[in-house]
DNA sequence: GCCTGCTACCTTGCTGTGCATGGTACCTGG
DNA sequence: CCAGGTACCATGCACAGCAAGGTAGCAGGC
C-alpha cells in the first residue's frame, strides 16, 4: 500500500491563516526567498523553516518547490547537490548575479509600497 | 465606425511599471479601496485617481472595476446612482458592515507582514 | 534482512487577482 | 447634429500560491 494515513499531509505544513493573508504572500514571497538566499546557500525545507518563523510569511512545500523551480529557470538562482548527515541528498539554492540584482530592485520598490499602502491605511485621508 | 483612434486607450491610465509591481498590488488593492470607501463614497474613475496619488497603487479601469464588482458581490460594499453635474451619472461605492469587518482584519494584519518582510530583506540575518 | 518512519524532493490541477483591450452610453459645446 | 470628454462594463490572458498526491533515500527496531 502507498496510502499511509489520512493525517499524512505529505510532510507539508499548512499556512492555516486566512485567505487575505495568501494574496498578501504573492509576488513578495519570491523575493524574500531571494534575501534568504543572500545570506548562503538553503535548501527547500531549510526554507520553509527560515519563512515559518515569521507567521506572516509562513508557506508549503507545494508553494516553495515550483517557486525555486521557477527561480532557477528565470536565472535569479542556481543550485547543486549535496549528500546529507542523515538523510536524503538536499538540492541547495544560491543566488546568481541576476538573483542579486532582482532582489536589488525589489529592495527599491519595496519602502514606497509599504508606505503607500500605510498610508491609505491610515484613517482621516480626505483633505 | 465604432473604432476610434488607435491612440485611444479606452481611456485607462495604464501602471507602466515593472512586473514586480503588478505582484506586489496583488491582495492589498482590493482592501486600499475599502479604505478609500471608508472615508465616504466613491465612483470609479474618483478612485483611480485617488489611487494615482501613490505610483506604487497605480492602476487601471481593467482592475478598478472588476474589483467593485467583486467587492460588492462579496457583500463587502453597496452602491447607488448619482447624476454628475457633468458628464454621465456615477456608480459611487459605500462599505458594508461586512466590508469594514474585512478591512478592520486586514488592518490587524498587515503591520505583522509589513514588518516581517522588512526583517527579512534586512541583511545578517544568519544567527 | 525487512519493515516502519522520517526527511526531502517534485508534480498536477485549482483558484483568484491584476491587466490589456475593446466596447457602450451619456452629457456638453460648437 | 456631430465631435470629444467622462464614465461604465465585459472578455481573455498570465501568473502566483496552495492543497493533495506521489517518489526516493536513510536510520533504527524487530
Amino acid at each position: 500500500m502507498t496510502d499511509h494515513d489520512p493525517t499524512d499531509k505529505g510532510g507539508g505544513p499548512a499556512p492555516a491563516d486566512g485567505a487575505i493573508a495568501t494574496q498578501l504572500r504573492k509576488g513578495v514571497l519570491e523575493y524574500c526567498v531571494l534575501a534568504l538566499l543572500r545570506d548562503g546557500p538553503r535548501y527547500g525545507v531549510e526554507l520553509l523553516q527560515e519563512l515559518g518563523r515569521f507567521h506572516a510569511l509562513a508557506t508549503s512545500q507545494g508553494t516553495i518547490y515550483p517557486l525555486l523551480s521557477r527561480l532557477r529557470r528565470a536565472g535569479l538562482a542556481d543550485t547543486f547537490l549535496r549528500d546529507s548527515a542523515s538523510g536524503p541528498s538536499r538540492r541547495y539554492y544560491t543566488l546568481t548575479a541576476e538573483g542579486r540584482a532582482a532582489l536589488a530592485e525589489f529592495t527599491t520598490l519595496w519602502p514606497a509600497f509599504r508606505v503607500a499602502v500605510d498610508h491609505v491605511l491610515a484613517p482621516g485621508e480626505t483633505p
